[in-house]
DNA sequence: TAATTTTGTGTAAACTTCACACAAAAAATG
DNA sequence: CATTTTTTGTGTGAAGTTTACACAAAATTA
């Protein structure tokens, strides 16, 4: 995309792609957020993002921007909404196509040439300009919509984990408690989960089992929904 | 908006909405097409939308191009994602932000001066130009999505309906068939309708009870989700 | 060796789901 | 007018799920 002289019969809005880019550290969800390196707002906090391209789709954007500031590729990444209100931004009439994004945290490497980049957890985040708290705050609904009726986790825990890790990533989005006893027998029952038998000191106490996702049930239990109800 | 010249140093895409105005008729769901007045695609059967003005919101436009096809306000509306494949419309670069409509089909009035409109059920489509069938498709597929765990109904049926129209509607929605008997008692044991203690023959036969919903209970239900399975 | 923390597993009561059946209301048939 | 047909309202028991709660074993710390 070239500077260059663009002329139209009628008025035509920017168009941008946003990214809520969600990691878990064990024991809280985190985001990734950017340093803005220009004006207006420089040195602010925002949400990764940037205009689309007139050759891109805003899936082709948002997977681009998220390699960029993560190095990740074939990540999960899901379109929930489009802000497009007049007002939205300085600079004049954008829509910013919002994805959010789950990935596991210790494979991210910060890209090369890229803007001071940061993991903030939830209840820590600094001020964000632009509308991008009601962003980040739509994703996190989302994200909290999806995981009451769907498995979540498969993208942002690591390939091998025990359940209390599980548990704690439910309760990191859901912002609950579930009995440990009945949660592991919840998720052991609707067969979400393969018993690796090895164990792992998660703490510095007993050793825990080590689990991973049963990838056929997992995407049964996608489609089909289940219920995480206590 | 006026036809003018506006002019860019970067290249800007066309914005517009797309609404999927769904109503039921008892029995069916269908989808409410409009008859393309002009090129490309003259008479052609497609979704209602329009390009967006600069000066409203998404949702405004939306709700003002229902407005147009149906004398309705107030509509339930959601918007469930937006189509950006650059080559999705033959007009050039055309980003579409897609909503959904639940409609109350007896309530439509066609709009005055406005081009040829017609209800289609699900399963006797006309041909659809641009993407506009993998809009509806789309469309229909998140609100399956979302009657799985959120009460539907509130919007598409009359005030006072019997049982067995909901049940139609859910089966109608859903593609599934339930049981009468046990579909009536989960439906009331969640509290979602109140018994009107009145009766009215919605069939040649033995006459039905009639219910409305409890919003009470409705919003409740919609806030916590419930899980209709059989 | 004892204390502490964390893990694995078990049980019973309450509740929900599911499969199925019978009787009553209204209209149609002869 | 009695019989048949269709549709509605309601009920019951077995199977399965959720919930609340308890105890013993593993690993570390003191």
């Amino acid at each position: 995309m070239q500077k260059g002289t663009y002329t139209y019969d009628y008025p035509r809005p920017m168009v941008a792609t946003d990214c809520v880019i969600f990691g878990f550290d064990g024991t809280k969800m985190q985001v990734l957020l950017v340093k803005r390196g220009e004006e207006p707002y420089k040195d602010s906090w925002v949400l990764p993002g940037g205009f689309l391209r007139m050759e891109e789709s805003a899936e082709e954007s948002a997977r681009m921007m998220l390699r960029e500031k993560t190095g990740l590729r074939e990540t999960y990444i899901e379109q929930f909404h489009t802000f497009s209100a007049p007002e939205r931004d300085v600079r004049g009439r954008v829509i910013s196509i919002a994805y959010y994004a789950l990935v596991r945290k210790q494979e991210v490497r910060q890209g090369a040439n890229v803007s001071e980049v940061g993991w903030f957890p939830l209840d820590g985040l600094p001020e964000l300009v632009f509308d991008h708290k009601d962003i980040l705050d739509m994703a996190l609904a989302k994200l909290r919509e999806r995981i009451m009726f769907q498995p979540v986790g498969f993208d942002l825990l690591p390939e091998k984990f025990t359940m209390r890790a599980l548990q704690s990533l439910y309760e990191a989005i859901l912002g609950v408690e579930f009995d440990r006893r009945n949660f592991s027998k919840k998720i052991l029952h609707v067969g979400l989960l393969t018993d690796l038998n090895e164990s792992a000191r998660s703490t510095p106490k007993r050793m825990a089992k080590l689990y991973k996702f049963n990838a056929e049930s997992y995407g049964r239990l996608k489609e089909k929904g289940f219920r995480l109800e206590f």
